[in-house]
DNA sequence: ACTGCAACTGTTAAATCTGACAGTTGAATG
DNA sequence: CATTCAACTGTCAGATTTAACAGTTGCAGT
């Protein structure tokens, strides 16, 4: 298939408002790529010590439990190159770990009819991660031509599913973000960087109090009582962007 | 050109080792795609009071210079764009700002020869950002078809582009980032999100003054001196996943 | 001229954190 | 069996933050 072609059918995804649309979407598309089966993964951060997992997968169901029974997401070396890279990974081309818990998953993975498969990671402004893998059910030259080829082609797809998901859920606009002003953003960031008040004072020249005023306004806007929370939050919710932009 | 094809050139990124060298390719693949110019900005987060600029482009210095005299990454509508979305836009198909500075901002590009253009931004793990600006010095309905074909190689060109940039500037791997136990990471993880030392005594059953040691070890990982600006420099060197991965 | 709002300032009591003191216990490893 | 290391615990002085009190100033838009 031409890119453009492609790339025109990705639009539908931009149209639909439900999960079982792109669900029913991602079926086809995987299918045209040439691959059996798929899976599309995105995690959500909610708290530093909570997430949500958003699951859009063809995988046997039986596969899926036993994966996270075994906190395999913890040893998988497809989520460990995840969380480091942007670029597409065929498996075959994964370093082998030395360790034998990841090995042993890979091998049951084959087992579940996962045996040749290529992921894209995803990673989106408010630190959310996508993964999209996709599947062939052999192993042969064949199989592994599919994954080579198809890796231009999963990076739109990779790309426009995982901004309609995000788009479904709500997560691009967020509304609830308070506006910081710009000393209280100032403000906020020196004391994520360490400072106290009197430090942060100093270097506004302005006293100690003004700067305990302006903490003060950020809690309340982003309804926390502590700094530590509100350098929390404010970083999970993208609310201090490093300077320049 | 076929993507399959397209998609091998842009292998030559994964061996460069050089920022010189990475500007000639960039050069060369956007005229390829019939563009005149192109820029491409990475925001590389130090702290959150800081963060680095690395540029590589084509434009003409004096638009650069202007550009950043005026500040006008705050009001520009394609930083707004990326900001928050992960696919490529087209400048023609930007909303159009009802503030005057963000319409003074393009047609003021438009001066300088930047009057068609493609964006695509790239968001990598730990919050880098990189924004990849493809332009045609003309705003004809031949230009516009440039950047309509464009849409899927950018989203590819840009993906390996900052990969690349990421490698050189050594962001992928972070060797330096102390190893937390798990105990620390827990107590981290509450911390960030806004708890104080008796709550998560109470929470994970131990004393309070085992909750102040851990964080302390924390603290002295870190080489911080306040919870604040651990959990700020941990949230910044992605040393608290949200759980489950 | 009126309104709204960001920025700014002073004081004090109570809560919380920081850094210093010095250890025990249990599991894993060689 | 010796060693290493994560996890755990107590106390106290001094620093810092939090929450409460009540305002002034200057700019921008209606």
């Amino acid at each position: 298939m031409k890119i453009g072609e492609f790339h025109d059918l990705m639009q539908t995804f931009s149209k639909v408002q439900t999960i079982d649309d792109i669900t029913q979407l991602c079926h086809l598309h995987s299918k045209d790529l040439g691959f059996d089966n798929f899976v599309y993964a995105l995690r959500v951060p909610t708290y530093f010590s909570d997430s949500k997992l958003v699951l859009i997968d063809g995988y046997p169901a039986t596969w899926v439990d036993h994966y996270f029974e075994h906190s395999y997401q913890l040893v998988d070396p497809v989520m460990a190159y995840c969380s480091k890279h942007i670029v597409p990974i065929q498996w075959h081309n994964l370093k082998q770990s030395t360790y034998g818990s990841a090995k042993r998953m890979m091998q049951e993975a084959g087992d579940f009819d996962l045996k040749s498969g290529i992921t894209m990671p995803v990673h989106s402004p408010r630190g959310e991660m996508g993964i999209l893998s996709l599947t062939v059910n052999q192993s042969t030259k064949t199989a592994l031509d599919v994954t080579e080829s198809a890796l231009p082609y999963i990076q739109i797809f990779a790309g426009y599913l995982h901004e309609a998901v995000r788009r479904v859920f709500g997560l691009i606009e967020n509304p609830e973000a308070p506006q910081l002003t710009s000393r209280e953003q100032e403000c906020l960031r020196w004391v994520a960087d360490g400072k106290t008040s009197w430090e942060i004072a100093h270097m506004l020249n302005v006293s100690e109090r003004t700067v305990n005023f302006h903490i003060n306004n950020v809690m309340q806007k982003l309804d926390v009582c502590s700094r530590q929370h509100a350098v929390g939050k404010a970083a999970f919710q993208g609310l201090i962007h490093p300077s320049p932009f």
